[in-house]
DNA sequence: GCCGTTTTCGGCCCGACTGTTTTCAGTCG
């Protein structure tokens, strides 16, 4: 029996315990950093450390030192690692199990699990509502209240939200708080605004020169279910859909600073302070301190030349080169929901057979709405008809009497670039869900897996290099099969494919459907510098979620993704050459 | 414990808010 793949998330958390475990034992607090950095940094890797040690390439994850990697070597090879076991056995369990809570940090874990002798979070939960917890020094009544609602919480939210849920919600904070005339700017910021696929909060900036006003207004939002705290310039609110907001008010003429600061990430701020240092600045959200004097900024654009590099977009600022390319002046030109040209994964309600998954609308009104958001060509591409249901004679037929139809779309609509395509399945044997003589009939095909997402990598890789390697398939469409929040994506060897792509001008989709975003930014990064082409679709059932192309132009932009990476730039002329047209 | 176009030694971001305090610790972003 193989040992079971210890996956990044588990490895993270590991990590945090041990970071948490050295803070409480009261270790040097630059270890304890250093811990919590290697954490995340794993958090955000391209790739499963386990198979990075496999191949040598542990020392290419940033944050892990000589001493973290011997560990990790230690736990691929035994399942375990003696030092961490040993370090968390002198410690109560039950504040592992606690920490993570919201509010509940290293320190108050090891205070609760110690003097109550807490072994989980539903013990904590009784002792909390049975009162022991007020009696613990350092605790009072207020903070026994906070972890009841903290666990209260920690329940009724599932963890991250898609990036389009949040981006909805943020809409309607900023409605409300523009309403009143104290506010002269709101901005989403955070994770939503550099774009990330899941947010675990929203956040949002006010310019006003009366903070006091905008926060009171802010805790009435009429969707407020408890307001978390109230300060001078910030406050938050837990909303009754489970999504909290924080919101950070400063005067207009330090705005630019205040946006920098709460766009983050953390390490991209983290990352610039330590460059600003150097140069004897000290950089907060009031400002850059320099020679004693504070420096304000209204516009980003400022703040970044101030510490003399270029300007940098959100959805970049994830301190993995950036501001190395901003200091040379290399960034890239990266791609703009503008600069897209057509959309080609699109269902409609045509409805080639019976299909649990049709669209919508008709091809009339994906035609319109592709004309209303200046497209100049579209794909058409329905589910395929499948053997379980049909004969390959029948398929055929289906496909044929598809291609006629569309044949007259083509002619009516001169002005519109028009494929005539299928999204077909690769079946877990290998095979793809529709015989060559239909695919023929064709301009093209995308092909995608909707079937055994948990073969192991071999046999899944095999299955993906059946649709690259084969002449009818131009695109595969969501590469990583991940839904987020509900469904890890399946191991696939990202090397061989990447080849395998770039020999066969196979393209991979970017699929902007909000609960897909695949494939993810870290692989879109990844797949560029393999040379691969991408083409970003919305995957649209009904012609409203074609406006998603938002999304995945965020998710290609996130991968450091040029306008001549994506192919659904290209003019209609240029494109169509990627087909059998 | 990590890291290096000022360093292989000596640094390691900055500030706000809350609760339990009587001057500060813990947590968060």
């Amino acid at each position: 029996m193989v040992a079971k793949f210890i996956t990044n998330k588990e490895i993270a958390r590991m990590l945090r315990e041990v970071s948490a475990a050295y803070e409480v034992k009261g270790e040097n607090r630059f270890k304890v950093i250093a811990y919590e950095n290697a954490a995340t940094s794993v958090e955000h890797a391209t790739s499963e450390l386990k198979d990075l040690w496999e191949e040598g390439k542990l020392d290419t994850v940033p944050g892990l030192g000589k001493s973290i990697q011997a560990h990790l070597e230690e736990l691929f090879t035994t399942g375990k690692v003696k030092h961490f076991d040993e370090l968390k056995k002198e410690l109560p369990s039950g504040m592992f199990e606690i920490l993570g809570l919201p509010g509940i940090g290293p320190k108050n874990a090891y205070k609760l699990a110690k003097a109550l002798k807490i072994k989980n979070v539903k013990d904590l939960e009784e002792k909390a509502k049975s009162d022991k917890i007020q009696k613990i020094p350092g605790f009072g009544p207020k903070s026994q209240e906070e972890i009841i609602a903290s666990i209260a919480q920690s329940k009724s939210r599932s963890g991250r939200v898609v990036l389009p849920f949040a981006f909805e919600t943020a809409q309607r904070v900023l409605n409300y708080l523009r309403t009143i005339k104290e506010c002269e700017r709101a901005e989403p910021l955070g994770s939503l605004r550099r774009m990330v696929a899941t947010i675990g909060d929203i956040d949002i900036a006010v310019a006003s020169e009366k903070a006091d006003k905008v926060i009171s207004h802010f805790t009435k939002f009429r969707e407020t279910s408890k307001v978390l705290d109230a300060g001078g310039r910030k406050s938050s609110i837990l909303l009754t859909n489970g999504l909290q907001v924080d919101l950070l008010v400063s005067p207009t003429k330090a705005f630019g600073a205040l946006l920098q600061h709460f766009t983050g990430s953390k390490n991209h701020n983290i990352h610039l302070r330590e460059i600003a240092l150097k140069k004897g600045m000290s950089v907060s959200d009031y400002g850059i301190k320099f020679k004693n004097k504070l420096h304000e900024f209204e516009t980003e654009e400022a703040f970044y030349h101030f510490l003399d590099m270029d300007y940098i977009d959100p959805e970049l600022r994830e301190d993995t080169g950036e501001i190395e390319a901003a200091q040379n002046k290399t960034l890239p030109k990266v791609v703009k929901l503008e600069d897209i040209n057509g959309d080609i994964h699109l269902h409609s309600s045509y409805q080639i057979e019976p299909s649990h998954d049709l669209g919508k609308d008709g091809f009339e009104e994906i035609i319109k709405k592709a004309k209303i958001l200046g497209y100049k060509y579209i794909g058409l591409s329905d589910h395929s008809p499948g053997y379980s249901t049909h004969t390959k004679d029948q398929i055929i037929k289906l496909i044929e009497k598809r291609t006629v139809k569309i044949d007259q779309l083509k002619s009516s609509n001169k002005d519109l670039g028009i494929l005539n395509l299928l999204e077909i399945d690769i079946l877990t044997n290998g095979q793809l869900s529709v015989p060559e003589e239909g695919l023929k009939m064709l301009d093209g095909a995308i092909a995608g897996i909707h079937s055994s997402h948990n073969q192991d990598k071999k046999t899944m890789t095999k299955r993906m290099m059946v649709a690259i390697l084969s002449p009818y398939v131009q695109v595969i469409s969501h590469p990583t099969g991940r839904l987020l929040e509900q469904r890890e994506s399946y191991e696939v060897d990202w090397k061989q494919i990447f080849e395998a792509c770039h020999k066969t001008n196979t393209i991979l989709e970017i699929n902007a459907w909000p609960n897909r975003l695949d494939l993810p930014d870290t692989l879109v990064r990844e797949a560029i510098k393999n040379k691969v082409k991408l083409i970003i679709n919305s995957d649209s059932h009904q012609v409203d979620q074609m406006d998603n192309m938002k999304f995945g132009v965020a998710v290609a932009r996130r991968g450091w993704a040029k306008k001549d990476d994506i192919a659904n730039t290209l003019s209609w002329v240029e494109f169509r050459k990627l087909f059998n047209v």
